[in-house]
DNA sequence: TTTATATATCAATAATTTCTGATATATTTA
DNA sequence: TAAATATATCAGAAATTATTGATATATAAA
């Protein structure tokens, strides 16, 4: 995962600072699991998990996996697993994040 | 800096998921300076800048440094610098987080 | 002495994020 | 066939964050 613009780290710090995103990703740690079923596991009305899941999903943080999938046709439940994202925030890293990306033209 | 209580973690992601704030601690970490400084070095309103700061240090993400004082009685202007802080984000590290932590009675 | 520098706060608004409740649809199990 | 499982969306409300503009105060520089 290459997060070469200081927007795109925002992104997925704002997706990171959230005790439900993260009990989420914590759950799916464990064992990979549907929404429906992590739903259920923290408490939340499914169309807020549905939401959370999908925020994480579209940043890359979580990814679907095909598990204990029912052959013959599509599968009829979609199993999600975190992928395996690193940072390391230190001053340092967040200081060459946002030096000057755009060289001045010529 | 101990981080035991997932609730910390959040908040110093809630801190750090923030473009003013992340450009604070990037800027602060080429040179310490005060906030008057920052506020116009970033082109922000003073108070603006005076708030997130004092989120950032609140937190202990940010601290004050004694440079370039005058001497003789307290200084006038206060000087911040990034405090050394490194926070490792992977998905084994928030599940840890989000182990039970409180251990259940007897 | 006037202007620029500097810190500190606050009230109100603006913007964003989070959450709830509703709807639609389909499959699977009892 | 009725209930539970399962996905997908949305509109609106609620809560939280971010921003602006105002005020007060003080020091330092021109």
């Amino acid at each position: 995962m290459n997060v070469s613009e200081s927007k795109d780290m925002v992104k997925i710090l704002k997706a990171l600072a959230n005790p439900v995103r993260l009990r989420m990703i914590a759950s799916l740690c464990e064992k990979p699991k549907n929404v429906y079923a992590l739903a259920k596991e923290l408490n939340l009305p499914y169309p807020l998990a549905y939401l959370h899941l999908g925020g994480l999903k579209k940043l890359g943080l979580v990814k679907e996996v095909r598990e204990e999938k029912k052959v013959e046709g599509l599968p009829t439940v979609k199993y999600y697993a975190p992928s395996d994202f690193s940072f390391v925030l230190t001053p340092k890293n967040i200081q060459k994040l946002f030096q000057r990306k755009k060289e001045a033209v010529k």
